[in-house]
RNA sequence: GUGAUUGUAGCUCAGCUGGUUAGAGCGCCGGAUUGUGGUUCCGGAGGUCGCCGGUUCGAAACCGGUCUUUCACCCCA
């Protein structure tokens, strides 16, 4: 048989899970400088949980789980004879894999709202599942690290994320990020202003395109789809969008003077983006995006997404935003809350192809005894013992040489880890050690040895 | 879900328009030499050429199907 994995999963060798550990550590003791406290939910959840929270496109990108035992005895034998995959799969698999961490957690939330002091602010780190079709930086199982607020409207949690993204980018070294923001009262508005909130999703999709088929472009697709002359004509300044935040906002603000609700999002935008402009960022940009839409629909008010430096070409490594009513769909009402959420799996990636991972070093060890005969291995198991009480990670190699060739591979392993010091020689408590980055040799006590190597 | 793409030894790949027992490098194992640093040399193991079917005197190569890889679209982290 040969070996194998499912499609879109992947091993990590340790040089891999050093380099990932390093940067789920830079989020994690970000996290928790911003005040967040950890939780984490079970890997698969009630379908009930799951199904309806994403849209459509959501709904068929989770994995199901199959019910144990005789799954189709329950079954009717006209959905069956009907071949019904819909009908039959709510029968057959009553749970499935979590999709994301904000829906497991708003459920948490509500299961726990009496153990918990409001505002509550939680981060998780966990893998998430999607049954997507893998490409690059795409994978049917990564890993999200998110951040949420839930039980505070202030607009200061928005600012709060901005600032998070930066502080976790910056520290990474991950230099010239965008944070995108929208927000939905802001699609809301246009919607408005188009005179078809139908039309909203063909709206943006199109005005996505600016950039690649040019302002003819859009609009020909937008009359196709059925937007009228009048409605573009009201909206044109989006499609010489272009300039700073605040004209970007002050183009808004005249274009959606007739919706209350449009008028609300720019200055919930204009707040947020005022306030950065006096804090600071330190490597990352804030950009105003009218086109960021996101598919997840429980979004209400701010929109976050982050792109990767321009020099690479890869989908967002993060995203977030508003939501003032998930928790509802579980029965716990007026309840704001606001996440946002890193992908890891993305940022190796982006971190890889511009070299950021020269500093990360794998755990080694920093002494290897080598094992040419077995007269001393109480000495040697002694004096490793001593050497690791001091935290010195230290190891005896496993098998006896037998021959020179066997010697030679022992050396070979020591140069291929990269270890420091080897000893080679154990005789009348004496340590025959050599330093391998200065090619130097010596012969020492044990306590000598531990001092040179410490 | 749509459209491409890939599949030969543990790894990276050769294998010309179908023609004998399918190769190389690296790695692995054993040995020789080098005093304990990546040397050199000798030997060895390891492949149903992704899988199934077809065309042919003959298929790793051509055709069909299937799985797999990678990528784009859609959507997303």
């Amino acid at each position: 048989m040969k070996p194998s994995i499912p499609k879109g999963t992947r091993d990590f060798s340790p040089t891999e899970v050093a380099q990932r550990n390093y940067i789920f550590n830079t989020i994690k003791a970000t996290f928790e400088t911003y005040g967040f406290q950890p939780i984490e939910t079970p890997s698969f959840e009630n379908s009930s949980t799951l199904m309806g929270k994403y849209g459509e496109e959501g709904d068929r990108l989770i994995f199901k789980i199959l019910n144990s035992g005789d799954y189709l005895k329950k079954v009717d034998e006209q959905l069956l004879q009907e071949k019904k995959s819909n009908a039959v799969t709510s029968k057959i698999s009553e749970k499935a894999l979590r999709y994301d961490l904000t829906v497991p957690f708003a459920r948490y939330v509500v299961q726990h709202q009496n153990e918990i002091t409001f505002p509550f602010k939680r981060y998780q780190i966990q893998p998430v599942w999607r049954a997507d079709r893998p490409q690059k930086g795409r994978f049917r199982e990564f890993y999200q690290c998110d951040a949420d607020v839930v039980g505070s409207t202030s607009l200061l949690q928005e600012v709060d994320f901005v600032q998070l993204y930066d502080a976790v980018f910056s520290k990474l070294n991950l230099v010239g990020t965008t944070i995108k923001m929208n927000n939905r009262k802001i699609l809301s508005g246009i919607a408005e202003v188009i005179g078809a909130k139908e039309k909203l999703i063909d709206f943006t999709v199109a005005l996505d395109k600016l950039d690649k088929i040019g302002k003819d472009g859009v609009v020909t697709e937008m009359l196709g789809k059925g937007i009228t002359e009048e409605a573009i004509e009201k909206v044109s300044p989006l499609f010489s969008f272009t300039g700073s935040n605040s004209e970007k906002l002050d183009a808004l603000a005249n274009m959606l003077q007739a919706s209350e609700e449009g008028t609300k999002g720019v200055e919930e935008l204009r707040f947020v983006c005022n306030t950065i402009q006096e804090l600071g960022l330190q490597s990352a940009s804030l950009e105003i995006d009218v086109t960021l839409a996101r598919g997840l629909n429980y979004y209400t008010g701010a929109i976050f997404e982050v792109a990767a430096p321009k020099e690479v070409k890869m989908g967002s490594i993060g995203g977030g935003g508003r939501y003032d009513d998930l928790t509802g769909i579980f029965g716990l009402k007026d309840v704001s809350g606001i996440g946002i959420s890193f992908g890891l799996d993305r940022i190796y990636l982006v971190m890889e192809e511009l070299g950021l991972f020269k500093t990360v070093s794998l755990p080694k060890p920093k002494v290897l005894f080598l094992n040419f005969d077995s007269e001393n291995d109480s000495i040697k198991l002694k004096a490793i013992q001593s050497l690791r009480s001091k935290n010195i990670k230290s190891e005896l190699y496993p098998d006896v040489a037998k021959s020179n060739n066997q010697q030679k591979k022992q050396w070979k392993y020591a140069i291929n880890r990269g270890i420091e010091f080897v000893v080679s020689k154990v005789e009348d408590n004496q340590f025959l050690v050599k330093d391998m980055t200065q090619g130097t040799q010596n012969t020492c006590s044990l306590d000598e040895l531990i001092n040179t190597v410490q």
